[in-house]
DNA sequence: AACTAGGCT
DNA sequence: GTATAAGCCTAGTTG
């Protein structure tokens, strides 16, 4: 095999971005800090450092005396300044929305929209990330300088940051990703039948979950029963508690310990197979995905005894890994797979990204629907299971705005 | 370097 | 009685 010189791989693989968006926004942004640290200033009575948590607790707690009874503290002792504790202070005092929006402003501005330009190649004109191939535990890729596996997406200003990734003219980004792909591995390895015929039915799982846990009809399923569901599904992989979903849905520890009951009643073989992970965890010492990578836990195979909080964190950690390490085989497999078919065909599509269960192209404008078609055949064909890969596609010029 | 916080799947 | 959802990376403050 010729070697490729190391520009040319480089062009290859880079995404570009638009400066000048990311220029305008930190202008942007750098107007509203401005704006809010004045007015944050003003409510508290002088200045100080909204970006140090010691000197925000005490302009909350100390000088504006907001009440600190039963707030969670930092392992340090002093009162937490987090996202959950600032909502909950919301009504307090008009300081905190304020103090919130600076918070997430800033993280755009300083993570994102100024540190992205610092790291373009003056070669090539694009970022390029490191993905590393070895430093997860479950078998996921990670990225780093920049880490572009954290793009900001849930707001409308950190959106914004998305578009900045973008197409050359001439060519679109394509991006495909895996739907639902935990909860099927789940499905595929619990042989759950509720479960399995949701998908096998392309039923909205997580509305079909609502239905079945709160034991209304699908039509009447509202908004509301379908997030906490949605939730609900999320935390099932992770090993979920009755405190921990009540924190994330906003019920109550009983409502949420209730949930959680109906729902391993309507999914019995799901709790069975959590039980079953914990189980063979502790007796032989390691879990494995369906593709055989292991995870070892030498302290659960262990006769020295475990403190019972220890013991739970590392068996939530080992019923996590086959179903998150087995996603990142299969999203692994279909990396290898379609970068081979590109080749093959002689497509000129370049895979630029790689965000665990989604995988971004940029492809040159005529190639597009064959491209986008082989993309999504390889990618739901990585595996077969029970409960079908399904893999869903869009198109765009910018990675914030597809369709 | 430790700690706190927060961005993503 | 206590802690309580998996896996990452980066920025800013503090000592």
């Amino acid at each position: 095999m010729p070697l490729v010189p190391v520009l040319a791989r480089m062009e290859r693989n880079g995404v570009a971005l638009d400066l000048a968006l990311l220029s305008e926004m930190s202008w942007d942004l750098a107007q509203r800090l401005g704006e809010l640290e004045k007015e944050i200033y003003g409510w508290v009575g002088y200045e100080f450092n909204i970006n140090s948590t010691q000197q925000l607790s005490d302009a909350l707690f100390g000088k504006l005396g907001l009440p600190a009874t039963g707030l969670r503290k930092t392992s340090s002792g002093s009162y937490s300044t987090a996202v959950d504790t600032l909502e909950s202070l919301k009504d307090k005092h008009p300081v905190v929305n304020l103090i919130l929006e600076h918070r997430q402003l800033s993280k755009i501005k300083s993570t994102y929209v100024d540190a992205l330009p610092k790291l373009v190649n003056t070669k090539t004109g694009r970022v390029h990330t490191s993905y590393n191939q070895t430093g997860t535990v479950t078998g996921r890729l990670s990225s780093s300088d920049p880490n572009l596996q954290n793009i900001p997406v849930r707001t409308e200003v950190g959106r914004r940051v998305r578009n900045a990734f973008i197409a050359e003219p001439g060519w679109s980004l394509i991006k495909a990703d895996y739907s639902q792909v935990e909860l099927r591995i789940l499905a595929h390895v619990s042989q759950d039948p509720a479960m399995l015929e949701a998908f096998a039915r392309g039923e909205d799982i997580h509305a079909t979950t609502a239905a079945a846990v709160y034991g209304v009809p699908l039509s009447e399923v509202t908004p509301e029963l379908r997030r906490v569901a949605k939730t609900a599904n999320f935390a099932v992989t992770y090993g979920v508690t009755g405190y921990g979903l009540a924190q994330s849905t906003g019920m109550s520890q009983e409502e949420a310990e209730k949930f959680i009951r109906n729902y391993f009643a309507r999914f019995p073989k799901v709790k069975e197979y959590l039980d079953r992970t914990k189980k063979t965890a502790a007796e032989r010492g390691w879990v494995e995905t369906l593709l055989g990578r292991r995870r070892y836990f030498p302290e659960l195979k262990s006769t020295a005894p475990m403190h019972a909080q220890a013991r739970a964190a590392a068996e939530r950690m080992a019923i996590n890994m086959p179903i998150q390490g087995t996603a990142a085989d299969i999203i692994k497999i279909a990396m290898v797979r379609l970068q081979k078919a590109l080749d093959e065909r002689g497509l000129h599509a370049k895979l630029i990204l790689q965000v665990h269960d989604e995988l971004v192209l940029e492809a040159p404008d005529d190639e597009l629907e064959q491209t986008s078609a082989l993309v999504k055949a390889i990618m739901e064909g990585a595996l077969k299971l029970d409960a079908p890969l399904k893999v869903d596609i869009k198109l765009g010029r910018n990675w914030g705005e597809m369709e």
